[in-house]
DNA sequence: TCAACTTTGTTGACGAATCATCTAACTGAT
DNA sequence: ATCAGTTAGATGATTCGTCAACAAAGTTGA
């Protein structure tokens, strides 16, 4: 599996720098599946309920959190938003009236929480975001495959966080 | 009383309608994956090449054509984006001096060419970028786990285009 | 107590993506 | 030839995301 025929300089016209058929075919074929997945969930929701993916993330984020609310930067963490991203768009959905920030007891910065208009958007939304999840990726890939979907994604995460780059 | 097994019509307080554990686990770590991937890739031919991933897919496209050009709307196609995305895009790289358009001598549409700088620019990252993806991504997942999401893959595409969205 | 440093969060500017709209060119039928 | 319908492409407004700089606390240490 590791390439044989290295070479001293990487050149363009050095086969082995590229990608096999396979390879270049399971590329491919991922970066398109991937695509249209994402297109079709995203329009649905936004058409649907009015919430694009970024509101999503962060509102099953808050609406599982212990309280029902959680620091801005333990949203941060969960999501691997930068923070400044995560600034904005929390002001733009609390200007929107899906989330409020509110001070705790404690001077410490305030805790970004649901309204209940938050609430009801994710409530409302989210069965027929797991339907589209379960027909278009789960059940169409199957459990077997998506058993060892499952451990590729760990797979890549892994070399990933080995191979060079903290990010 | 909600919680009765409904059988003949999906509803929301239906079991069937959520994700299970399995599941569950594995869309998760999907997105998971698929952000770190990304962020990744995109990192290093940024920080190494000033090349974005859109940057690139565009010009890969351009450099495979039979005569490094292309008209807008066939770089459309291949690259699944709206028109307005690609002629705001291609505007910007052509500001760059990577491509620039050019008129075939009928009166048509100008094809988009790859400049000298561009064709520079795609095979100077292009192997680097090669290298990325087969490390972190073709030799991470195996050929055996590949070749499985090879098939995934196409089984979602299915289900996308057969179940109800014509997008 | 004071100064350096880290953590948490905001802001503004700019690049990027989407939507709706608009234009020009091609197609084709009368 | 002309009018309608489609296709290819551009444009502007709006929104989103990133980057760099900033600000306000909290922490540490002399």
């Amino acid at each position: 599996m590791t390439r044989q025929r290295a070479r001293t300089m990487p050149s363009v016209t050095d086969d082995d720098m590229w990608l096999d058929e396979t390879e270049q075919l399971a590329w491919r074929k991922y970066l398109q599946m991937h695509r249209l997945l994402f297109a079709h969930l995203i329009q649905h929701q936004q058409r649907e309920f009015g919430l694009s993916a970024a509101d999503y993330e962060i509102m099953v984020n808050l609406s599982e959190a212990p309280r029902g609310r959680m620091r801005a930067f333990e949203l941060g963490e969960s999501t691997l938003w930068e923070k400044s991203r995560l600034s904005h768009h929390l002001k733009r959905m609390e200007q929107r009236g899906l989330v409020c920030r509110e001070v705790t007891g404690n001077s410490r910065s305030p805790d970004i929480a649901l309204t209940a208009a938050g609430r009801a958007a994710i409530t409302g939304a989210a069965p027929a975001h797991a339907a589209n999840v379960r027909t278009w990726f789960a059940e169409a890939i199957g459990p077997e495959r998506l058993a060892v979907l499952t451990e590729s994604c760990d797979a890549v995460m892994e070399a990933l966080e080995s191979h060079d780059c903290p990010l």
